[in-house]
DNA sequence: AGCACGCCGACT
DNA sequence: GTCGGCGTGCTC
C-alpha cells in the first residue's frame, strides 16, 4: 500500500510526528478533509503568511459555498495525479478551536478503511455539531465604569433612588446582565440601560459557557465487597499503566459493577485524563447519572440525540477544551473531539442499540476498543449478560475478565420457572376474545398485588396487535411502501409501519374486499395485554411503558418515579423497561410470550432472547424482597429456557457458540452485508445479477446471494441482499473493496455495506 | 451534502 | 412563450 514515490513535499518532515509538521506559509499545498461522503482529502492552498498543521480547523471555499473542513495528514498513498496548483483554492480561515488530535483523525481513517465509507462521512460524524464550529454565542452584561467611584458627583448625572439602588448593586464591580441586577435592585431593566446610556455603566460581552463542574476524584467511594474490591483494584492497574487493554466485567443485575467501574474513572480522573462512558440508551440512565454525581460531586456532560443545538455546542466545545472530564453519552459520543482521553467505559455492551445500522455502519462497543487501542488506553466492557463476542475475546485471552460473582448487599437471586403454554393454557375471555395470561401467571399475579407488592408483566411487542385481519377475505393489512405487516395502536387509534412511520386510521371497511367490520385484531402487543390485565385486576393502577408512551429522558425520569414512589403497581412493558432500574417493591415479573426472539432467521437471536429475558428477569426482587419471575413458553425445554431457570449461564453459551463455530458464524468468522436497494425492482435485480456474475473467488471467502431480505422492500425501496463470509483471520474489506469496485452502479440503485451486520433484516 | 445545470410539462 | 419538476454530476 505505501507508495514509494510520495511527491507531497512535506511528507519527508516525519510522518509520525504529525504535529510537528507544520505547512510554511504562502502558497504552500495542504489537504483538507470535509465532512463529505468524498474518496478523500481536498487540496487547499494555505493562505498567504499562515501556518497551517494537520488537525487545524479550517473554513475552505467548496464550489459557490463554504463548508468546514480538518487539515489532513498528508499521506503516502499513491493517488496517482494530483491537481496542479492554478486550480486549487485558498483557505478562507483558520477556525479558532483546539486542532483535532492525531489520535482522533487516526480513528476517523481507521473507521472510514473499515467500514468501507468516505472518510469525509466519518468525520462528518465528528463535526456533528455545525454549530459547534462558530465562535460561542456571548451574552450582553453590564458593570461599572469607574469601579473606585460607586457614587457619581452630584449634577453631572440625575441620581433617582431606583438608580443608586442599581449602582449600589454594582459597587462590587462585577458584571451582571442587564436581568440580574434589574432583579437584585428591585428595579426594572430599563434603568440599568438608562444607565448604561449616561456612561456610568458599561456594557461587555461576555462568552457564555455552560458551567461545567469538575468532578472530584479524590471524593471518597461507597465501601465495597471483597470481590468488587479486587475488581476495582485490578481496573484501576489498567488505568494507572496508561497502555491499551480490554477488560470485560462481568457480573449479575446488583453485583455492583457501576460502583466497580467507577474506580477506574476516579484513577483516570485523578491521572488527568478524560473519561467517556457510553450506555445504550442514555434517556434511561438518569438513575446512572445520579450515581456518578454522588460518587464525583458534580453531574457528568451528557451526549445523546435528545439534546438541542446550543446543548451540543456548549458540551462538543467542553469536550475539545478540557473542560468536560466526564462524558456519560450514546454510541454517537465516541467521535466527539477528547482533549485526553484516557478511559473508555461501555455499560450493557451486549445491547445491539450500539450497532448503527444507517449511514456509517458501525458498532460502538468495538469502534471503542479501537479509539482505546489508538489512544494507548484501557477500555472496560461492563455487562451482566455478556456478548458472545467478548467472552469469546476472554477466551481467546485479548480481553481480562473481572467477575462479580453474588449480589451485593445480601438480595437473593429471583426464582425462575418456566410456565408451559402447552398445557396451561390462557382462557379465553367472553368480552375480549382471546387471553395471553395463563391461569399460573395471574394467580402469581394476584398474589403480588393482594401483598401490595409491585408486578411487572414484559412482552417486547409494542402497540396493541401485530396484524390486522380481514375475517372475510383473509387480507392482511400491510404498509404500502414495506414489506411489513401494519401493528395496530390503539392508544393512538392508528394502524402504523414500525419500519417507515406510515400510520392509516383503522378502516372500518376490508380495504380488499370492501366488507364492513370484518377487521380483526390478531396477536398480542403491550396494550392488548393491558387490556387483558385490567379486566383481571380493575384496581390495579397500571402504566403500559414502551418508546409510545415514554419519550426522551424526562419521560423516563417520571415513570422510574412513579414506579418508586408506588403509583403504579403492574407495569406492562416492552424491552425499555428491561435496562437498569430500581425497583425494590416489583417482585413479580411475567414474560409474556418468550418465544418471540426465537423463530426466524436472526444469527444472533437466541443469545438477545437470553439476553433481554435475563435483564428483564433482574427486574425482580432486589433489597430484601425475593423475587420472582415466570416465563410463559411454548417451549420449555429450549435451552434458552433451561439456562434462564437453571441459571446456568455459561453452559448455555458453550453450547451457542459450539453452534455458531460449527456454521464458522461470528465470533469464529466474519461477515459482511452488501444490500442493494432501489424504487426500481428490475433495477436492483439487474444489478444484483451483474453483482453476483462479477464476484471474484477468492480461497476461503463465501459469497451467500443474492437473496430476497424479509424486508424486501423498505421505504419504497426494493431490497437485494449478499453475505460475505470470511474466515477470522481474513477481514473482508480487501475482498470488498476489489468487488465493488469492478461495477458502475447506476444511479438509481444504491449500494450499502454493513460490515459485521447484527440485523438480517 | 448542497448547488448547479439540464431537459420536458402546465401556467401568466 | 416561460416557470419549475427533480435526474445527474461536481465540488480541491
Amino acid at each position: 500500500m505505501a507508495g514509494p514515490h510520495a511527491t507531497f513535499p512535506t511528507d519527508s518532515a516525519g510522518k509520525f510526528d504529525d504535529e510537528a509538521l507544520t505547512l510554511a506559509a504562502g502558497s504552500q499545498r495542504c489537504r483538507v478533509l470535509l465532512p463529505l461522503p468524498l474518496a478523500g482529502p481536498y487540496d487547499y492552498l494555505a493562505p498567504e503568511g499562515t501556518a497551517l498543521a494537520p488537525g487545524d480547523l479550517v473554513c475552505v471555499p467548496l464550489g459557490r459555498r463554504e463548508s468546514v473542513g480538518v487539515v489532513w495528514d498528508s499521506s503516502d498513498q499513491d493517488d496517482g495525479e494530483e491537481l496542479p496548483v492554478e486550480r486549487l483554492k485558498v483557505v478562507k480561515s483558520r477556525i479558532d478551536l483546539p486542532p483535532m488530535t492525531p489520535d482522533q483523525r487516526r480513528f476517523v481513517d481507521w473507521v472510514a478503511a473499515y467500514t468501507l465509507t468516505a472518510p469525509g462521512a466519518v468525520l462528518k460524524m465528528a463535526l456533528s455539531s455545525a454549530q459547534a464550529l462558530e465562535p460561542p454565542p456571548t451574552r450582553p452584561v453590564y458593570r461599572l465604569v469607574r469601579p473606585d467611584i460607586a457614587q457619581p458627583s452630584a449634577g453631572e448625572v440625575k441620581l433617582t433612588p431606583a438608580r443608586r439602588r442599581v449602582m449600589a448593586i454594582a459597587a462590587d464591580g462585577m458584571a451582571r446582565s442587564a436581568a440580574e441586577l434589574a432583579r437584585e435592585a428591585a428595579v426594572g431593566t430599563g434603568v440599568v440601560k438608562g444607565l448604561a446610556a449616561a456612561g456610568l455603566l458599561e456594557r461587555l460581552e461576555m462568552p457564555s459557557r455552560i458551567e461545567i463542574n469538575a468532578p472530584d476524584s479524590a471524593r471518597q467511594g461507597p465501601v465495597l465487597s471483597q470481590a468488587q474490591g479486587q475488581a476495582a483494584a485490578a481496573l484501576r492497574a489498567m488505568v494507572d499503566s496508561k497502555d491499551f487493554s480490554v477488560s470485560l466485567l462481568d457480573g449479575v443485575t446488583g453485583s455492583g459493577k457501576t460502583e466497580v467501574y467507577m474506580e477506574a474513572v476516579a484513577a483516570a480522573l485523578a491521572a488527568g485524563r478524560q473519561v467517556l462512558v457510553m450506555l445504550p440508551e442514555i434517556a434511561l440512565s438518569v438513575q446512572v447519572l445520579e450515581r456518578f454525581e454522588a460518587r464525583f460531586g458534580a453531574p457528568p456532560a451528557t451526549w445523546h440525540s435528545d439534546m438541542t443545538q446550543a446543548q451540543r455546542r456548549d458540551t462538543w466545545r467542553a469536550v475539545a477544551y478540557g473542560e468536560a472530564r466526564v462524558i456519560v453519552g450514546a454510541r454517537s459520543a465516541l467521535y466527539l473531539p477528547f482533549k485526553e482521553l484516557g478511559l473508555i467505559v461501555v455499560d450493557e455492551e451486549h445491547e445491539q442499540a450500539f450497532k448503527q445500522e444507517d449511514g456509517v455502519a458501525y458498532h460502538a462497543r468495538d469502534m471503542a476498543v479501537v479509539r482505546a487501542s489508538i489512544g494507548r488506553f484501557p477500555a472496560i466492557l461492563v455487562s451482566a449478560t455478556p456478548s458472545l463476542e467478548s467472552v469469546f475475546n476472554v477466551q481467546q485471552g485479548r480481553y481480562a475478565e473481572l467477575r462479580l460473582p453474588a449480589r451485593h448487599g445480601g438480595a437473593s437471586l429471583p426464582d425462575v420457572e418456566a410456565v408451559d403454554l402447552r398445557r396451561d393454557k390462557p382462557e379465553r375471555i367472553p368480552e375480549l376474545g382471546a387471553g395471553w395470561l395463563s391461569p399460573s401467571l395471574r394467580q402469581a399475579l394476584a398474589e403480588t398485588l393482594g401483598r401490595g407488592e409491585q408486578a411487572l408483566l414484559f412482552l417486547n411487542r409494542r402497540g396493541y396487535a401485530p396484524l390486522t385481519l380481514c375475517r372475510a377475505c383473509n387480507h392482511r393489512l400491510e404498509c404500502p411502501n414495506c414489506t411489513a405487516l401494519l401493528v395496530e395502536h390503539r392508544l393512538s387509534d392508528r394502524l402504523v409501519c414500525h419500519h417507515c412511520g406510515f400510520t392509516l386510521r383503522r378502516p372500518t371497511n376490508c380495504p380488499a374486499c370492501g366488507e364492513a367490520d370484518s377487521l380483526i385484531a390478531w396477536g398480542p402487543g403491550v396494550e392488548r395485554v393491558a387490556e387483558e390485565a385490567a379486566y383481571l385486576f380493575p384496581e390495579a393502577r397500571r402504566s403500559v411503558l414502551s418508546s409510545d408512551t415514554i419519550y426522551g429522558p424526562k419521560a423516563a425520569a417520571e415513570f422510574v418515579r412513579r414506579v418508586q414512589e408506588h403509583e403504579i403497581d403492574l407495569l406492562i412493558g416492552t424491552q425499555i423497561v428491561a435496562k437498569g432500574h430500581h425497583f425494590p417493591q416489583l417482585t413479580l415479573v411475567g414474560v409474556v410470550d418468550a418465544d418471540l426472539g426465537l423463530s426466524g432467521g436472526d444469527l444472533r437471536g437466541v443469545e438477545r432472547t437470553y439476553q433481554l429475558l435475563h435483564q428483564v428477569s433482574g427486574r425482580a426482587g432486589r433489597e430484601s424482597k425475593p423475587g420472582r419471575v415466570l416465563i410463559q413458553t411454548h417451549e420449555p425445554d429450549h435451552p434458552v429456557i433451561e439456562a434462564l431457570v437453571s441459571g446456568d449461564r455459561d453452559r448455555f453459551f458453550a453450547a451457542e457458540a459450539e453452534s455458531r463455530r460449527d456454521l464458522m458464524m461470528p465470533p469464529f468468522g466474519r461477515l459482511a452485508a452488501v444490500i442493494l436497494s432501489s424504487g426500481d425492482l428490475q433495477a436492483v435485480e439487474e444489478v444484483a445479477r451483474a453483482l453476483a456474475r462479477a464476484a471474484p473467488k477468492a480461497e476461503g471467502i463465501q459469497i451467500l446471494g443474492p437473496s430476497t431480505p424479509p424486508l424486501a422492500a423498505l421505504r419504497g425501496r426494493h431490497r437485494r441482499r449478499f453475505l460475505v463470509k470470511t474466515p477470522r483471520d481474513q477481514r473482508p474489506q480487501s475482498y470488498l473493496r476489489d468487488w465493488l469496485g469492478r461495477i458502475k452502479l447506476p444511479n438509481r440503485v444504491r449500494l450499502q455495506v454493513d460490515i459485521d451486520p447484527y440485523s438480517f433484516l
